[in-house]
Order: structure tokens, then sequence, then C-alpha cells
DNA sequence: GTCTATATCCAGATAGAC
DNA sequence: GTCTATCTGGATATAGAC
């Protein structure tokens, strides 16, 4: 990679840091290119060297966030019982989205009117998405419905936490018990 | 009531009605006041007789949509059973919701940026969600945190539906199956 | 690649005539 | 109670000089 290249990297890193700021200050629908540009410390037209619109700095902060995300599921270390397995991913998982409740706000939540994610950044997410449902599968969660239940109440107690006691745990606490008690009750259908 | 306070409130009420409208058109957050004033057929200024601020007509109708939550928990009959029971008023909950996701919008997710009810209009929220939680407590359910399960699990259905497959039922055609497990769960711990 | 200047459009809110 | 006119401020985006 060429110096120039590399240089026009870092800025763009530069500027999308400084977006994640200015989003976490003011919430995620709330960034203005006028104040990034402040914040970045450039004139507001200069940003069109980055980024072609407004959403596409919107899209590679999803699509980074998302690169964040599957960072730290590689970063775990899944013990070998499916079950502790499930249980070590999804608090992953739940951590992860939050330790930064304005991540999770454009990740997992439609607080960006009008923004839909790139082809390129969704299969992120789809990754992301996958690679549970993977540890899902060896749990003996196969069926479909139960993956969507398991998954929806994850993001349920989740989805509290961050709305009700952000900083707190108690929703979340309750996520090693919900898995147990679904877990069981797949086994149970299955061997009835 | 007086004639002319009886006109006022009627012109109110097809204003807060235009502004749902535009909401289920647009988004709730991207109903605006001169688009309003065009739907009801006078000037952007005169809205301001009816209402003091944007905030305020955004409280109108999250009252307004409390207050129809209040009276479709009213409309329904609860079977003496209380697990059934417990069934038939969550179901109208997620029934409710589901039934307009603008209305859900504005009523439990946070897809106006500073906007926050005011006391009186989220002391009706709070009178909603009593009345789940007495018949959770009726049903067997009395400790907090299989209290705050069984919300977090409806609402993780109730979203994921909304989010992924509004009009479908994929997600909370597993919402009594869920309500049985849960509920099996805190009696078997209370027999042991 | 960054700038100044500007286009274009929109928003919520207020003053004051009628 | 409704209007016209306006204030004030914000937004994204583009043109073109340097």
């Amino acid at each position: 990679m060429s110096t120039v290249t590399q240089r026009r990297q870092a800025r763009t890193d530069e500027i999308v840091a400084s977006a994640w700021q200015l989003a976490r200050q003011h919430g995620i629908a709330a960034v203005s290119l006028r104040a990034l540009a402040t914040e970045v410390g450039i004139r507001q037209p200069s940003l069109y060297e980055y980024f072609d619109s407004k959403h596409s700095l919107y899209d590679a902060m999803f699509g980074q966030g998302n690169r964040q995300l599957l960072a730290r599921l590689d970063d775990i270390e899944l013990p070998s019982d499916p079950r502790a397995a499930l249980k070590a991913i999804l608090h992953a998982f739940v951590e992860f989205a939050l330790e930064d409740p304005t991540r999770c706000e454009l990740l997992f939540e439609r607080h960006v009117p009008g923004f839909t994610p790139t082809d390129a950044s969704y299969a992120l997410a789809i990754e992301a998405l996958d690679r549970v449902v993977t540890v899902m599968h060896r749990a003996g969660v196969t069926d479909q419905g139960d993956v969507d239940c398991l998954v929806a109440i994850t993001a349920g107690l989740m989805q509290a936490q961050l709305t009700n006691d952000p900083g707190g745990d108690r929703w979340v606490r309750h996520l090693d018990r919900m898995i147990d008690l679904h877990l069981d009750h797949v086994h149970d259908r299955s061997v009835s």
C-alpha cells in the first residue's frame, strides 16, 4: 500500500472515530457533518473527499462496528462443553452490546431514519449472527423456532437492560438461567 | 363542557389523528409541523393554538396511545385460570403493539430523539405495565427477577417480529410456549 | 486535498395584523 | 383563532479557486 493511500486511510479512520465520539455525545442520529468537520479540524465540504454522502459515513461506521463484533467473537475461547460454549458466546454478544449503547443503536436498533447498510456491510452482520447460530446448533438447538426464541430472549434482556438500567445487570444477570431453561426444554422435547 | 371547548377539543383530536397518519407514512420522528398543518388544512403557526411545542404534540400522541392500550386491556375478558389469564393479557399486549408499528415506535421504543413524556402521560404507561404485572402475580410470578424475564421475553419476541417480519407470526407464535416454560420453571422452583 | 462561498431546502418558533 | 411574514438556525450537498 502506497504512503498516500495509508495517509488517506488514516484520515478516514480518524473521521470515523470522531463520528463515533459525536454519536456517543448526542445520539447516533444527531451526528451532523458540520459538527464532525469541526471535530476533525477541517471544513465540512472536505469530508466529501472521504465519504460520498452521510449515508456512506454511517455505512462505514456500521461496517466497523460489525468488524469489532466479529473480532470480539474471535477472541473468546469457546469451552468444549456445548452448553457452556453457547453461554460464553451469548455473554460476549451482550457484553459487546452493553459496553457501547451508541454502537448498539446503529448496529442492532433502528435509530437512524432512512439508513440501510450496503450489502457488503450487512454481510458482516449476517456473519456474526451465523457464528452464534452455529454454536446454538452444536448445543442441540437445531429447530429454527428454538433459535428464534433464544435470539429474541437474549435481545429482549439486552434491550431492557440498555433502556432501563444501562451499566447495571438487573436484566442480563438472568441470561444464563434463561439459556439453561431453554436448552433443558429443547432437550426434554427431543427425548420424549 | 361548553360548545367552544368541545369544538376546540374536536380540533385538537383531529390534529393528533392527522399526526398519526403522517407518522405512519414517514415514521414517527419525521412528523413536521409544516406537513401536519397542510394535512389538517391550516397554516403551520396556527398549530401553536393547540400545542405549545412539537414536544407537547408528541406527548399528546403518547398519552393517547397509552389510553388506547389501557382501553384494550380493559376490553379483554380475563379467564379465571391464572395461567390462561396471563397468556390472554400478554397476547393482547403483543397484538396491540403489532397492529400499529408506528404507535409502537413512540410508546415502546426510543425513536423520537429528545422526547420524554410528561409525568402525567408516563403514569399511563406505568399503569398499563402494572396491570400486566398484577396478572403475573396472580399466576405465581412474584419474584421481580421472574417478572423482568417474562416482560423481556415478551418484548423480545414482539420486537423481533416487528423488525424482521411485521404482519407475520414467526416469532410471536412462540409466546404461549415461552410463557408455559417460564411458569413451569417458576413453579418447579417454588416446590423444591 | 482543502478551502471559500453558496445553493437548496428544511425545521421549530414568534410577532403582530385581522 | 387564523392568518401573513419573518426570525433563527440547522441540514446536506455542490462549484470552483488554490
